[in-house]
DNA sequence: ACAAAATAGTACTATAATAGTCCACTTTAA
DNA sequence: TTAAAGTGGACTATTATAGTACTATTTTGT
């Protein structure tokens, strides 16, 4: 199974509660309880969000935490991303990432890779928080990525 | 990242290497060699491919493997499925699959995760052997998974 | 000013998953 | 009947992840 690790999924639990009142400052513990976990891992997961733009944070005493831009402008790869690092199945990159494979020149599949990482991306990117709130949500188009020439097999 | 493990990317390797000559028997010694590997983790993932049905294995002193099936009718989901179990991004499976996440009842997220897992298995499941071992191949075509009903946001 | 409550940063530890190895057994061709 | 190949399963080492703790900083209210 390609899994994503459990921070991740918390993250999306967080990210998806926080949509339902994006005005509104949530604490931590708040957070926490509503999600089912402790304080100090959602700490942690609040900071990486925080960290890469997708949550705005208040300190002080009545701190905590919000959405730094509305549900539909937020997509699962945004989220995954923030807390897995950059989305490919393999170390070969992305057409646009560099990836870091030390088989590099001599391998035969990494063009290929690079393509199907790209459709993954493509395909979370294609997937808002704003959807991820209804219970049942839109159909996902894939695009498939880009411009790989036609070949005939 | 969401990535695969090593041993996927070996047995991808593998597969393509196999699937240049579909008729020929290789190794599990030959086939370490032309990857780049140890021979006793080749053996490892080569058994785990015999054992999904995508290798052919032929014991004895002028034994090896070879695919089972044409490298047309071999698929990436295929691979990955072999090497890694059954592809889903979170523990909630697919519409499908069952999955195993404890949470099940209250867990607002779960059929979008679902959905989300199925288009990256579609995507997997769309790009064949065949198309792998080309350098440069053909796009990538993700269909919008299953049946999601459009929701107005 | 000061205390309380919240986030920020960072480092550490424990746990779990993965990769890699090894060995005794079975099969087959010469 | 022996040598070379695959099979099955168990074991070990390594690495990645998750979880925790501690100190510093910010903000509000009194």
């Amino acid at each position: 199974m390609i899994k994503m690790g459990k921070l991740t999924d918390y993250g999306t639990l967080m990210m998806t509660y926080l949509a339902r009142e994006p005005k509104r400052l949530h604490s931590a513990q708040d957070i926490a309880q509503a999600i089912g976990i402790n304080v100090p891992t959602a700490t942690k997961v609040l900071k990486m969000l925080t960290r890469s733009g997708l949550l705005e944070s208040h300190r002080g005493i009545k701190g905590g935490y919000l959405l730094a831009r509305t549900p539909q402008d937020i997509t699962m790869a945004d989220i995954i991303g923030a807390l897995e690092g950059p989305i490919g199945l393999t170390d070969c990159g992305t057409p646009s990432q560099p990836g870091n494979c030390h088989r590099e020149r001599s391998c035969s599949v990494k063009a290929n890779w690079q393509r199907i990482s790209q459709a993954v991306n493509d395909a979370l990117a294609s997937v808002s928080l704003a959807e991820m709130t209804v219970p049942v949500a839109q159909p996902i188009v894939m695009q498939r990525p880009t411009h790989i020439e036609q070949v005939r097999l």
